[in-house]
DNA sequence: GTTATATTTGACCAACTGGTCAAACGAACG
DNA sequence: CGTTCGTTTGACCAGTTGGTCAAATATAAC
């Protein structure tokens, strides 16, 4: 039934997303308000909620989507590859994404910090097995005597922590660098540091 | 002058401290309303404001309390120590501060992804500078080749974001990982990828 | 015990909040 | 041109928000 949409409802849909994510990302839910979101959308807020039937709506909207982008990738790790290689792609496509959407990355953050209140059904299933189907391939790896010995899941936090520590810290790490900028060295630094912790 | 400070006075404010780390840290200073802050502290909102001027000289109390102990064992690094050692010493201690105040960390994730409106200048001046400094020493001891080549700003930026990890994302960490402890194995896993990031 | 001082609170306020609604506006179609 | 249906909005509402204030109450000092 949905099929027919407007070019209007799917260029303002799109509008509010987008200025959605800009104010989520940057107060989370509570922080955020409708008002705030209209005006960045140059839109009224009665006319944001011709499109959408609440605040939350929006929200959950913009996280389900979120979620979709950010799964996708884990799955794509291939058991059959190079160890390694494998790890490394995993690891700088989660940096690029950080680099490329960081709102995304802080929408993420905002949620989680909160204690994920929307999403926490999907972090204790879809995450939790996807991370656990990874763990048993990086077990077999580190059993095999392809990588050093780790833990497969603070392996992973290493990656997720540290890529989305540039996008989520921004402001700290553009402190701290002065005029550098902070994503030349990062990908260098991180594929070094997996690289020694991984390689046999 | 404000040498005298009531019996209740003290008890009172640090109540209201503690209940305002407790709601500032979930939902931002945004998300925070003084009414949760008093219902946490157990006194009444206009009884708040005789202790405190504002809700945002709360929250400034706070920051300015947890900026000093974060920069205290920046300061600790011994230039003339064991280099892998003085860095392991601070990274575990960063990752035990995670352990026991993750409001504390959890507040500062959320100062920092809302771009850092009050705490921006500390993060420019003082923080900026000691990590500068680190950075001499750090380079020193690679020039020295007493540590493999890495570039300090990533260095530091690894240990921050891996230990406050598994403060901020804690609902995550712990859904992925089922009923298992992550601090059991994440001393072990931060100390493994160090010396190896680390040791020539 | 009385006085001075510190503490607590109920009642209140103006601004903001998410959300509603009827009326107005606009474009497309016959 | 008029009808229809999608779109937009001003006015409005009840609940929440940060903050005030005078009056009431507890505590300490003499």
């Amino acid at each position: 039934m949905p099929k027919t949409k407007t070019r209007i409802q799917k260029k303002n849909e799109a509008t509010i997303l987008a200025a959605g994510l800009e104010v989520f990302s940057q107060y989370g839910f509570r922080g955020s308000t409708l008002d705030m979101i209209a005006e960045v959308a140059g839109l009224s807020k009665p006319n944001l909620l011709y499109y959408f039937p609440s605040k939350d709506a929006i929200y959950k909207t913009l996280l389900a989507q979120l979620l979709e982008n950010w799964m996708e990738p884990v799955y794509a790790i291939d058991a059959a590859g190079d160890p390694v290689a494998e790890i490394l792609k995993y690891a700088k496509l989660k940096l690029k994404m950080s680099q490329d959407f960081p709102r995304e990355s802080r929408l993420f953050a905002n949620e989680i910090i909160q204690g994920a209140p929307q999403i926490g059904e999907v972090l204790h299933g879809e995450l939790r097995r996807a991370i656990a189907d990874l763990a048993v391939v990086v077990n077999g790896w580190v059993a095999a005597g392809r990588v050093r010995p780790v833990d497969p899941y603070h392996l992973v936090f290493s990656i997720w922590s540290l890529t989305q520590h540039y996008a989520d810290f921004d402001v700290q790490v553009r402190a701290v660098m002065g005029g550098t900028d902070p994503m030349i060295g990062a990908e260098q630094h991180l594929e070094d540091m997996l690289r020694q912790l991984l390689t046999v």
